[in-house]
DNA sequence: TATTTTGATATTCTATTATATATAACACTT
DNA sequence: AAGTGTTATATATAATAGAATATCAAAATA
């Protein structure tokens, strides 16, 4: 199914709640401003590429042009990536706020609940 | 490898390429202006993601947030959906405008010179 | 129980930049 | 020189990004 924008946030909030990570925390990890988190996530604000891949590489996600076609193909990687259900956070679980199960034509977005890494080195972003 | 912004707009300007159209020809087929386009595919701008997704639709490609671990097969599912190097179409083979070899840290991205087709038939975005 | 503290998310305001329109520049063909 | 196709640039407007602040709800304390 394509993506839209609703879909690619909704892949940032759930990434988000599985890492167990607050709004807050996640923008001291990117430099994005919490204020601007909690409108992304709103579905409040039309987001940069630049944020967006910021965003997405402190979940461990990564942006990418795929081929329609190709599709399938992905989305059943991306599935079989998938860990179990985690366990919900506190946060998570008292509040709930914005999370819902995928609907039907979205593949669950992929992504695991690891030991918590530091960052890696990789290549500065200007 | 992880994706940058010039990642992306290498990709999308390949596709174009690849597609054998103009810039203006994608912003009549887009909605998004040509001028644009120029910007963008030039790096003089941080796109936003609801243009991005419009383009990449476009041409045939989805935004997709990937697990950073699935990477490597899935840029093997893209690099076989990779078509043999197209002909060059009559401005790129006599413009080349900074259509380059994709960098070594860059998979090539996917796409496939098909026969041209109709906009299928798909919901309206706002 | 009531109040205060704490943690998380949402809202307001402003500067910078993306977007949209119009136009210019470039290169090939006739 | 004029026509055609393509891409780049100038300018005005709209929206994002960032800082500050507000709101909400649970936990802690008196």
């Amino acid at each position: 199914m394509t993506s839209t924008n609703e879909d690619i946030i909704n892949a940032l909030k759930t990434g988000r709640a599985a890492k167990g990570i607050s709004q807050r925390d996640l923008s001291a990890r990117t430099g994005v401003p919490q204020s601007h988190i909690s409108k992304i996530e709103s579905g409040n604000a039309d987001i940069r590429l630049s944020s967006l891949i910021e965003l997405a590489r402190a979940l461990e996600l990564e942006v990418k042009l795929v081929p329609r076609k190709a599709l399938p193909a992905i989305d059943s990687i991306i599935r079989s990536n998938q860990p179990p259900r985690p366990a919900a956070t506190r946060a998570q679980h008292l509040r709930n706020q914005g999370m819902q199960e995928s609907p039907a034509s979205q593949p669950r977005p992929a992504y695991r609940l690891d030991e918590d890494e530091e960052n890696p080195p990789g290549p500065e972003v200007d």
